[in-house]
DNA sequence: GAGCATTTGTCCGTATGTATT
DNA sequence: CAATACATACGGACAAATGCT
């Protein structure tokens, strides 16, 4: 078939992997190496073609080891919350709040939340991991009427969804979300762990209140491609799940 | 800044890039290695790197050339028609009708076409063009009682929305859509023209009749990562666009 | 904390294969 | 056919991050 020495490894490495458990090591460069009889750049070749298909992660002085995706479902009738999303896929959601700050609300962002430019806003900075992995990270933007004591709530808890449901009375729903991919800028590859160029989910979201209508949150989420598959759904009607 | 020389050549490529209109040829490797007094290896790594950062494209015995993506958006109110998409980003579609067969439904198709397993229909394969790059893969199921002589019609229109338009009097509107990212199987990466794994935008879709609601169309296309951005709009609300 | 082995990351030079022009 | 350019592959070397002693 493939007429090159790496793309065979690859392949063989990708059906071998594919029963293993997430966090499985992988052989090394220099045991493939010797295993097929390659020199490194061979070996070394297949386990990046592994982690372009994002079967593999693969760490400095650490190695290489099984990866897991999880499916980010968006729709309409799903709740905005990341926690309750990852959870809905079989994941473990942990998030860490890196800031919380009180700043008049910029210009840029004031058609998204429905608001004057200078109204008084939470910007919360996340970061979010799934199973322990650093997957995502989060700007949002709260108006301070809607949860004026949001940055001490958000010392006990983690959710912001729960944080508003609670002090804020309200139910937050997906009002509008624009997902796409991307190459993120420098500052949010380092936030997300990686050095190297690789696609990066992009989701803008707004959020409003189900009964009255009114704005309660924007964000934007930079989502490691390696993480998660967002999959985003145009309307609601719910088609059986076709097995790949 | 960055202690890795290939990441500092890359960087002062892609700026030299950024003026550049989509095609200019880049300097190729050997050019490279003697510019920057440094070995094929990085010089190498440095195209690379812009190729993942979809910046350029490399082709083997012809060279490395700027690239130019598309956003191609998604959302209710736009038509469900792939030269209006390509069109309103300003680009030139152009697609190529691989096949056109009468096959009954299969089960796995039947609830996006609401219609029973077994019924007829037309499987149409479309390779698309975007400034003559191939950029998409489509299959496309279609009722034939929605449209009897589609495979007659196509040898003379591209777009299946206008034929369906004329000879089957409908005005198609997106009534469900599923996009992600994913590393297709291998069959359809050698459709796109691609050899080594890289990601891919899968869209299902499903098209209705605005008047009727009848179920019109369900179709899964492979687009290429680098040839377009896509862009899905979760309602309708239209935010103003935001300069990155 | 220091030291060490392991593993991946970067880089060199060189050679050959393969596709395009 | 020849020249060019990218793809693959070898061998060797050192750097940097990790994990363990």
């Amino acid at each position: 078939m493939t007429s090159t020495r790496y793309l065979e490894i690859a392949d063989k490495l990708a059906v071998e992997i594919d029963g293993c458990r997430p966090g499985t090591r992988v052989a090394s460069e220099p045991e493939l190496a010797a295993r097929f009889g390659v020199g490194r750049a061979a070996a070394r070749a297949a386990l990046q073609e592994l982690e372009r298909r994002l079967l593999v992660r693969r760490v400095q002085g650490a190695g290489t080891f099984v990866n897991r995706r999880i499916d980010y479902v968006i729709s309409h009738s799903r709740p905005p919350s990341w926690h309750t999303t990852v959870e809905a896929a079989g994941a473990t959601p942990r998030s860490h709040i890196k800031s919380v700050e009180r700043v008049p609300l910029p210009a840029g962002r004031a058609a998204h939340l429905d608001r004057a430019a200078g109204t008084p806003m939470h910007r919360v900075i996340r970061t979010c991991y799934i199973d322990d992995l650093l997957a995502t990270w989060i700007e949002e933007w709260i108006p301070v009427e809607v949860a004026p004591d949001l940055d001490l709530a958000l010392h006990s808890v983690e959710s912001i969804d729960l944080v508003l449901r609670q002090m804020g009375r309200v139910s937050p729903v997906r009002a509008w979300c624009r997902a796409s991919v991307d190459i993120p800028p420098p500052e949010v590859l380092r936030g997300l762990g990686v050095e190297a160029s690789v696609p990066v989910w992009l989701v803008d979201s707004v959020s409003r209140d189900e009964g009255t209508g009114q704005v309660l949150m924007a964000s934007s989420a930079w989502t490691r491609a390696d993480a998660v598959r967002v999959v985003v759904e145009l309307s609601d009607t719910v088609y059986p799940e076709e097995n790949a």
